[in-house]
DNA sequence: ACAAAAGTGTTACACATACACCCATGT
DNA sequence: ACATGGGTGTATGTGTAACACTTTTGT
């Protein structure tokens, strides 16, 4: 099918930064990119935006159709919208990037479309020169995800991207802090930060349970969930 | 000409936000709209980013053409944008915001295309039941706008906005003060405002001149310029 | 002298930071 | 007993807000 317009032909698409934190680093879900240009390179899931699609909506279907994975559409945060006109050799792609984050335990299906999803390490797509580049101006959505992320982690009311690494599960706050430290890529004091989000209204909520450290030793930390959103 | 894609036509269009403060009220650039849909409505400026421009360029170029307005394009700050299926009636319009500021003096040359171009106080064309609705999301898009240039007047560094709204001429810290409470929408206490400013590095520098306040009574004020970018 | 605006001093309070110290558990 | 991580207490610093007060001008 082909479609005709009296103004110049753009290319709207989707890009998504889902970020996650595995093995206490931060981690960006990427698709290796099989044709040209940029073959081989890492990129970001997203695609073109449907007709009659909302951007949201755009976002939240690319990123299941190539790596599996399902994020409420409320937790997509839209970041910046990049649009150079070189920035696709093929064609004048206008592309709105999305923020969202996801669970730490929860594993990619790496099923059918998903084939070439893979977690990869924030800090190693960011190097200044890496072996392998990431396709497109990917690179620099990323660094302003990641900008983003931090900014947003600390300010942003009702708390989405806290809420995205957290999926609903029950978490101690040094397991929170640790998905903090990998966002904002530096150590925080535990007494303060468990003093801080137990200050903040609208956070957390203790469940009375309580549960052992990961490694067996320490006191068992008591478990907090998030509050729901009023 | 028409043109051929192979993917759905997409409109790509920028809304330029320019705000200013006359009378000591905030105020924002606004085009009263010709044609239909909307017909008669207040609009913000704006149109389709060419084809092989940048969507930056577009914003600072489609902003002249309607209102005789220049920008310096590096005072042009991306807000968000905007792709609701049906935020235009006719086509299907993506659309990228853009935030800028302009200094109180400057009057709009009502010439040529700019005949139709005029500040309007921002709290009219935000209140809840207006006579006269603004033309497509536009009212979302200046509610967004000003909440941007809040979050930025306190926070952005470098502080452009407050570069916008001076202009690059000299200024006296309370005619400064006046500029943020007009953006706040609230007052600030003249003595704190003085020091934070003072204190905040890389934001003013005296020029040594003082100047008596516009009403001729009271001490005359040190005058001020915005530090360089370094 | 008085009013008005510019600018300084002072105090109180909220909040962040650093770090000492106690608590509860596994080995 | 000791190591380890959870959690509390406490002192110190830093920035904000409120407001009294002094300075410099025009009338």
């Amino acid at each position: 099918m082909a479609y005709e317009s009296e103004y110049p032909p753009f290319y709207v698409t989707v890009d998504i930064v889902v970020l996650a934190i595995r093995d206490g680093r931060l981690h960006a879900l990427m698709i290796r990119r099989g044709g040209e240009p940029y073959a081989g390179a890492w990129a970001l899931p997203g695609g073109f935006v449907g007709l009659d699609e909302d951007l949201r909506d755009a976002a939240e279907r690319e990123l299941e159709e190539e790596t599996g994975v399902r994020i409420g559409t409320e937790t997509l945060t839209q970041v910046h919208t990049y649009g150079t006109p070189d920035r696709d050799p093929r064609h004048r792609v206008v592309s709105v990037a999305w923020l969202a984050a996801f669970p730490e335990t929860v594993e990619v299906t790496a099923g059918t479309d998903a084939a070439h999803a893979e977690w990869r390490p924030v800090d190693e797509l960011l190097v200044d020169d890496p072996g392998d580049r990431l396709a497109f101006d990917h690179a620099g959505i990323v660094r302003d995800a990641v900008e983003a992320a931090q900014e947003r982690l600390m300010n942003a009311e009702p708390p989405l991207l806290a809420a995205g690494f957290t999926g609903g599960r029950e978490f101690s706050l040094s397991q929170l802090r640790s998905v903090y430290e990998a966002v904002l890529g530096h150590e925080l004091d535990p007494g303060n930060f468990q003093r801080k989000v137990k200050a903040t209204q609208r956070l957390v909520e203790p469940t009375g349970r309580r549960e052992p450290a990961p490694g067996g030793r320490g006191r068992p930390a008591e478990m907090f969930r998030l509050k729901p959103r009023a």
